[in-house]
RNA sequence: GGGAAAGUAGCUCAGUAGGUAGAGCACCGCCCUUUUAAGGCGAUGGUCGCCGGUUCGAAUCCGGCCUCUCUCACCA
């Protein structure tokens, strides 16, 4: 008898009778005046220089109720916090007292009172005034707290991914790992913002897209009757972007890649890319470690952090190792030296593949991929990776089979990529058009963009550029392991 | 895509080497004016993920499917 169905009936019912009470359940409004925490922070300082307890209104969700016959403390829950409240009969009067014993826990209502400590010292609001503002029927999980220790936590993922809403209300630490989030980005956008960068906001759904390597989604523009993508980076309309003259650029938004998901993957992600002319690689590693450090000291009051296990210091400057170096430092392999059939061997060793004709370039990232980057733990610029891993990157003019290109690594786990950006037209066009015919063993090799090119043709300065993945960031610098923790609403499959 | 684990009351979880299920919290009733995992007494509540098979009988055994978690693979 008592289902879900009943559970909600009854407070339905409960609606009714607050209605025959002569009191709407759902006000329009409610002036707020004070919040939890800081009711709770300022009580020391407050009680020191007044004599009159202060007067507070304070509104929220009442998550914890202790009714005892003709009084009851109960805890609301505000944008700032919990506190305590005590509601009494002979202060609030009869029929309000009557109305709050209809109330549950779920209901929002607004409180006016005196700020107090009871007998065993905790702060709390005792109610002169109550509202009523809102009538939930839908019960919420029920988690309960003692010495810190958290009890019947709502703790399945599923049910949590698929309602944020109840997560963000009961689950302690997960609206402060939204708010980190914000934190960082916002760091981000103001670090930017300070060297002159214009945040701009480019295209999503695309004709043809570009600027990785990888499958995309598509959908239909119906009264244009045509294939539309939704992009995959960011970058070939930031970079459309310096050709016309706005020397610094960035934008910082979702991608959309249709591959496989796990812990670190989401269909849907944040970048941040940005383009600087007149910069190369060495310019986008030193803003590279300014973001990363500054965004760290801002959400930990330090560079150091742990992840995994593992002692991290974000404390600029950073290693920085080419590609082949690294090889040979950390897996004790000297590439450079090595026959096509030596490398194959060792890639096959470790279980990886060379998709189409065998490639020297892609086999030295590759051997990279399986032997070394699990093993960049602390900040590393791994640069010089061969030029055919990339058609958009300059070859660095020491060595030209080589890019002037950095991954930075921290770890195990890649945070960013850059390079003094490709600007030479005829270059740019031959790469591009031979990596397009590289589709048919490689499904997830962009297509040609000839407007693209075409916007190189004019003449790009020459730039460095950078992208982040911002969710891996925030995932590292709030220690969060899986991605959909860091993401509100991460990609579910319906529910049945 | 492979492997492992899981899905039982609104939430958190027990359980039974096959005989149609339990607890705590929530909810409902009663008592209670300083509680804080409030307490006491009482009551209600479940197609045990879905479909099929075996069986006199399935929540339990078998097969398939769905969802989620972890993990491997894939993934600039």
């Amino acid at each position: 008898m008592e289902d879900l169905g009943k559970l909600i009936q009854t407070r339905i019912d409960k609606i009714k009778t607050i209605r025959e009470m002569g009191i709407n359940p759902f006000p329009y409004n409610y002036t707020v005046t004070d919040f939890s925490r800081d009711i709770i922070d300022n009580f020391d300082e407050y009680s020191r220089n007044n004599v009159e307890p202060k007067t507070v209104s304070v509104a929220g969700r009442i998550m914890a109720v202790r009714l005892m016959g003709k009084a009851a403390f109960c805890s609301i829950h505000d944008k700032k916090g919990n506190i305590q409240l005590y509601v009494a009969q002979k202060n609030i009067g009869d029929s309000l007292y009557e109305m709050f014993k209809h109330l549950d826990i779920g209901d929002i209502i607004g409180v006016g009172g005196i700020v107090k400590k009871t007998q065993v010292g905790e702060i709390t609001v005792y109610a002169d005034s109550l509202t009523l503002l809102t009538k939930n029927i839908r019960p919420l999980p029920i988690v309960k707290e003692k010495d810190g220790e958290v009890f019947d936590a709502f703790s399945d993922k599923e049910l949590r991914y698929r309602n944020r809403h109840l997560d963000l209300l009961v689950t302690h630490g997960v609206k402060e790992t939204f708010e980190k989030r914000i934190k960082i980005i916002k760091t981000v956008k103001r670090i930017l913002d300070g060297k002159d960068f214009l945040e701009v906001e480019t295209p999503v759904l695309l004709p043809i897209y570009g600027g990785a390597n990888a499958a995309p989604f598509t959908t239909h523009h119906n009264s244009l009757d045509m294939m539309l993508y939704l992009r995959i980076s960011l970058e070939p309309y930031l970079k459309r972007l310096i050709v016309g003259g706005i020397d610094r650029v960035y934008e910082i938004g979702k991608c959309f890649r249709n591959e496989g998901m796990d812990r670190t993957h989401n269909p849907e992600f944040t970048m941040l890319e940005l383009y600087q002319a007149y910069a190369d690689y060495n310019d986008m590693m030193t803003l590279t470690e300014e973001l990363f450090e500054t965004s760290c000291i801002e959400i930990h009051g330090t560079t150091e952090i742990e992840f995994d296990g593992h002692k991290i210091d974000l404390k600029r400057p950073w290693r920085r190792l080419k590609m082949v170096d690294a090889i040979k430092e950390y897996a004790q392999i000297d590439v450079e030296s090595l026959s096509d059939d030596e490398m194959k061997v060792l890639i096959k060793k470790k279980g990886g593949e060379i998709k189409g004709a065998f490639i020297r370039g892609l086999a030295i990232n590759e051997i990279f991929e399986l032997y070394v980057e699990e093993k960049m733990i602390q900040p590393v610029f791994i640069t010089h990776q061969p030029l055919e891993t990339t058609p958009l990157c300059k070859v660095d003019y020491e060595d030209e089979r080589y890019l002037q290109r950095f991954e930075l690594f921290i770890n195990g786990h890649e945070y960013a990529n850059a390079y003094s950006e490709s600007n030479d037209p005829v270059f740019q066009r031959k790469t591009l058009y031979e990596q397009s015919l590289r589709r048919d063993v490689d499904a997830e090799v962009s297509p040609m963009d000839e407007n693209f090119v075409q916007a190189i043709e004019t003449g790009m300065p020459p730039t460095g550029g950078l992208g982040i993945g911002i969710d891996r960031m925030v995932m590292l610098l709030t220690g969060e392991r899986s991605i959909r923790d860091v993401l509100l609403f991460p990609t579910m499959k319906p529910d049945k």
